[in-house]
DNA sequence: CGACTCCTGACAAGAACTGACAGTAGCAAG
DNA sequence: CTTGCTACTGTCAGTTCTTGTCAGGAGTCG
């Protein structure tokens, strides 16, 4: 095995693990001494990726995605870039600030012609959006609640004005074109509700939900689409 | 400088370039022997880069993006999947088949962890929409104008049901949330014009357009968004 | 044909990598 | 405070990898 494929390797093993890993396990994962493993990780760190290691505990990495080198034909490129240009004008604050960021990031490091084609897209989004209805519960406030598997309490305003209180598992943010909505398991109705962030009066934060939420997602998508496995 | 390093950058030195390059002026750029430019070539050529030479010539790269690697952030990376997911719903048969493309093979290099983060997005598209009103004429018809800088002539009706015929110049095709909108200079209004591409009745391609396209998009944003530089 | 180019093999010098060992220092738990 | 675990660094010799040079085969174009 090359060099340059260890460290890849390396890279990927350290993304892929939540709890500190120490450099005796890499050394045995990757078949070479814990003396490699240690230089093959400053060289990470020489080469920009943030490594922290912890004397006693192991090695983590700030979370994130690792993406390898990868070739995408013209039209996989454009599609992407594309993309980020629906999430510019339907993402809330964080999501736009993310889409520039992967925007620039993306672009920063294509040759320069492959940045030339990139400006003059073929394929646009449509003119600029209104803006969304604005929200009484700040949407990091839903995000934290599904991150961190959380039940919450609103009082919610439905199209016919009526309010109700309800207690409800949200697993999931679906930003539309006139609209962003929270997915979330109702439990006044013992079912799945799509609940518009700009009717959600208010919000507090409850104890955590009994399932985890990768099974609701599942049951909530089996529901919406009997065919996909 | 590293040998990783200096095939990322005969990587971009290809890429950058539309015509061939012979291994000696890559030679030089990257200050090693000729040899070692062959080496490097077939260590690319082993890592799945489709270049290829012809004695005589030169190489040539197979037209594409190449993507050296990258960090995101965790909201980076939903940014770029929630963004193939709106082409998806919103993008043309190419269109829609390059973003699967993409997402296959950037979900393919993510470790699992960053696999399972993935399948289950925090942010999520609105539902499937209807299907788009059908287009008599294939875009791809409007694509290939575009790219080879062509004018055409079509006939079209507007929204009160009139019909006209026109030369347009075509240099953007903009997918919107209900309709897929070519975007032109109307030789008949001297102005850049939207067609909405389901009331295009016929198209028919003419000579080339006497201006460039980077310069006539150019002229269409600063009329758009004059804000912006 | 001649000029240019891609492409491969062999080989030696040099560079880089690797493992082993020794030693320092920080963290956590008993 | 001690013990155990761990991150980290330096050094050195053996090994592997990389590179340039040279030689030669073969395809393409004018």
């Amino acid at each position: 095995m090359s060099r340059s494929a260890r460290l890849l390797l390396l890279l990927q093993n350290l993304t892929g693990r939540r709890r500190p890993v120490t450099a005796a396990q890499l050394a045995a994962e990757l078949q070479v001494s814990e003396r490699t493993v240690y230089r093959d990780l400053s060289e990470l760190a020489s080469q920009g990726v943030r490594v922290e290691g912890e004397a006693g505990i192991g090695y983590v990495l700030k979370p994130g995605f690792f993406l390898p080198p990868l070739m995408l034909t013209e039209d996989e490129a454009e599609a992407v870039l594309l993309g980020l240009g629906y999430v510019d004008q339907r993402g809330d604050e964080v999501l736009t600030r993310a889409s520039s960021g992967a925007r620039a990031k993306i672009t920063s490091v294509l040759s320069q012609r492959a940045k030339d084609t990139a400006k003059v897209p073929l394929a646009t989004t449509g003119p600029p959006r209104p803006a969304f209805p604005a929200n009484s519960v700040p949407l990091a406030q839903f995000r934290t609640a599904i991150r961190t598997q959380k039940k919450i309490e609103i009082s919610y305003v439905n199209a016919e004005g009526r309010s109700t209180v309800r207690v409800v598992w949200p697993i999931q943010l679906s930003f539309m074109d006139n609209a962003r909505v929270l997915v979330a398991w109702c439990e006044l109705r013992e079912a799945f509700r799509f609940f518009r962030t700009d009717r959600i009066q208010s919000a507090s934060e409850r104890e955590s939900y009994p399932r985890r939420r990768v099974d609701l997602l599942r049951d909530f998508r089996a529901q919406n689409n009997p065919s996909e496995e």
